[in-house]
DNA sequence: TTCATATTTCAATTATCCTTGAAATGTATA
DNA sequence: TATACATTTCAAGGATAATTGAAATATGAA
């Protein structure tokens, strides 16, 4: 991850809709959550929650599969969990400092 | 910490420049950094350095304070902390699949 | 095939962000 | 005071992002 991939995840986490995205899916868990589910959830209509989803989903931050009708969305652990190593380890050189401020 | 706050500071680090000056500040540790050689470092002209300088301050990722007639910046691990804490514990629930996917 | 459901895509509008270079501000020194 | 240095602020223009509602696509069922 560089830091244009990793500024371009950031803007996908810079907005509260798309946060709320991210919150609700992972509450739903292994078993996902459809779009018009997720719409419904976060307060928006299906073509603004579709914009919305359609960002996190080409930055890879949630993943999405159809089963019939609808199109299941699910987190993308791996991809977040690479965006936090860039911020802690390689932006931030693994401070320690840094680790303490956030408890890990 | 809510979404409101947390997409801010997303949106805060959502730009390589700003990746960067976060970079060079880690770097420079308690010292610090003047916002001209901030400039020079990432590769940005002064007022365009002045404009992340000030997006990042505003936001509370980065601390100034003026040393004669040089400003000085130094990064907030507190901030930055307090973000990779929401993202982690709010809005993903302490996670472990999570946690397992960035080794904290 | 025809209809209903689920979701996306599109076009238009508005809002926000970024870059550039010139001008203004604050600070120090002669 | 006059001058240089360090940095910010401003205005203008261009680039991206977000919102809305209507239309299009995809799937499944009658």
């Amino acid at each position: 991850m560089n830091e244009n991939e990793a500024s371009e995840l950031f803007g996908s986490l810079s907005n509260p809709d798309r946060l709320k995205v991210i919150r609700a899916l992972v509450e739903a868990g292994p078993e996902g959550m459809s779009a018009g589910d997720i719409a419904v959830k976060i307060g928006a209509s299906p073509s603004r929650a579709s914009f919305h989803l359609a960002g996190l989903a080409d930055s890879g931050l949630i993943l999405r599969e159809r089963q019939s009708r609808s199109l299941i969305y699910r987190v993308n652990f791996e991809r977040i969990g690479g965006l936090v190593t860039f911020l802690m380890e390689d932006c931030c050189r693994g401070s320690t400092s840094l680790r303490k401020c956030c408890g890990i």
